[in-house]
DNA sequence: CTGAAAGCGCTTACAG
DNA sequence: CTGAAAGCGCTTACAG
């Protein structure tokens, strides 16, 4: 049996309610009193349970996020960050697999989960609309990171893409590059409309012009970038340089540009987005934007307690900052002869 | 004000007992009964308090995890997979990074952890024994992963090095290779010490002797991966295959090896363990022994279970099966002319 | 500053 | 099969 507050109450000679009122930072115990009941609390090796007191309070001091299929080093990021941030104003991190939550009956995953958390993060594109409406309706905080709910009313987070792509073009720009292609995605995708966005008004920027046949939509993986390239290989004049709206398409087309006997960057700039995992370690290393999903974590986190202390504030979009990793990929740097740059 | 048992009760006519009773799957209800509840539930949108139900059954249906800091992969490996371990058995999982702990007053954090969860996978080197005594003594199961705690009777879980070494080992003394150095580390340290012995073994299977000049201690870093293999290469003749304990090792080792104007793996076969994310990318690719985190934490959860639902059964140390992964650096494959590896 | 008591929303013997 | 009631371990007005 493990000690409860009576036990406590009991050896320090008080009652419950000045053990409760010392646990929880009340000024209204005298000095003697309080050193009386910590000494308590040590002897009998009290902890609070955390049931009882969520029975009480009504509130768990629990947030929750639910995880999507990232890649390796996004998802530590998320949830390092916002295991951290938590754990900072006092809160505890519950996680969930989006897989868990489609496959259940909505119902029974809804039940379980909101009932042991205050708010709610999800960090996930497989998640169903109706399922943050349902989260809503029952008085869950919800923030939503990775993702465009433009049907509902509810806080989200996202990486600055125009900026981050703006930076990105603007450094090909910088290199005295003036023929940029960019491989994008469908206009209905989160990230691609801004970041193609952020290409046009670079190049507007700099007074260059928008070549449409330099334009080409991809799926955001590997071998739409690599079919991507082989098109624009073909324009005439081939162009100096290639954006690609991720990292994925940027290492397809990198394959692509080495298959036409051509170099990155020496022949064929590159610069992609997101700085996943890989982008380090391609020959020559890829040029990217960063999106800082630690920084998103830490705002999702943020924008949740202050909707679970009682903000009623619109709902917004928060921006988080976009930056560019400069690597060998864009002509900066010599490319190294071996795995040095993995060293 | 959400709904609670008490609405149901009353909107479906029976007493919370009934209600009660059906949600935990007891069959002493009624068809008929059930029925009504069931539509009652639905009808005022019940979700149980899982506080609540925490507290009079004394159990939350909650695991937790302190996890490392872990590259990428590992990392995600391990939570996902004990997450999904988790949900499959109806449990959640709270998740804390061991900075978390190690930085508060141990006292509080325990206290707040250990009345949250039902059982807890402590996944860190970074955590003292005592932490674990308390934890234990505090009544919580706990179950611990990728360390050796000797001093203190507790599961635990590791990968299988000894037969993981055996199989690269043995897969480059059948490519041909008898001059096969060792990159190892400390005896101290967990992992090391069986990965040697794995070594040792496949030597000695297959008849070849053990030349204590090729067996270079490290650090399990590249710098030493580095440093030993510029002493190896040194050694006349020069080995013809190195074995890393680990990948950082391994990458270390390549880099000295080309630095040296040698090829991998046509003049120096190389394989290295644990199979982190950059094995994949370097150039050529490394072959190496995957330690299966995924696996690991599965075996962790269930281990866990185990002693949540009251096993008093003997601690022990349960070994998970490793499995070699052949890329390039062993000799079997070409090696890649291009970025072709992480296409 | 302190205590007695009600209440948070469930589960579960105990009767019937 | 079903209900009344006690109890899980806290917090927090309400008095004093």
């Amino acid at each position: 049996m493990r000690p409860t507050i009576h036990a406590v109450a009991k050896r320090a000679g008080v009652s419950i309610a000045t053990v409760s009122r010392l646990l929880n930072g009340s000024t209204r115990v005298s000095a003697e009193t309080a050193a009386r009941v910590r000494r308590a609390i040590e002897d009998v090796g009290y902890l609070p349970n955390a049931s009882a007191r969520g029975l009480a309070m009504s509130a768990n001091g629990t947030l929750a996020v639910i995880f999507p299929k990232l890649s390796g080093p996004f998802f530590s990021e998320l949830i390092r960050s916002a295991e951290a941030s938590a754990r900072e104003t006092g809160y505890h991190l519950l996680v969930y697999g989006d897989s868990s939550i489609a496959e259940d009956a909505q119902e029974r995953m809804l039940g379980l989960l909101a009932t042991k958390s205050d708010g709610l993060i999800l960090a996930s594109e497989n998640i169903g609309l109706d399922y943050i409406r349902d989260v809503q309706r029952w008085g869950l905080p919800v923030v939503v990171l990775g993702r465009q709910p433009d049907d509902i009313s509810v806080d989200s987070i996202r990486p600055d893409n125009v900026n981050g792509a703006v930076k990105a073009v603007s450094h090909l720009i910088e290199h005295g590059y003036r023929r940029i292609a960019m491989i994008t995605g469908r206009r209905t995708h989160l990230h691609a409309a801004d970041r193609e966005a952020g290409y046009r008004r670079a190049l507007y920027d700099h007074g260059l012009p928008i070549i449409p046949e330099l334009v080409i939509s991809g799926a955001f993986d590997e071998e739409s970038g690599y079919a991507a390239t082989q098109l624009l290989l073909r324009r005439r004049p081939v162009p100096e340089a290639i954006f690609a709206a991720n990292d994925e398409m940027a290492i397809g087309a990198m394959a692509a540009v080495r298959e036409k006997g051509l170099r990155v960057p020496a022949d064929i700039a590159l610069v992609g987005f997101d700085d996943i995992a890989p982008a380090r370690y391609v020959h020559p290393s890829l040029t990217t934007v960063d999106q800082d999903m630690y920084g998103q974590a830490q705002v999702a986190v943020q924008m949740l307690l202050e909707r679970v202390n009682g903000s009623d504030a619109e709902t917004e979009t928060r921006l988080v900052p976009t930056e560019l990793v400069i690597r060998e990929s864009c002509g900066c740097k010599d490319v190294a002869r071996d795995v040095a740059s993995v060293v």
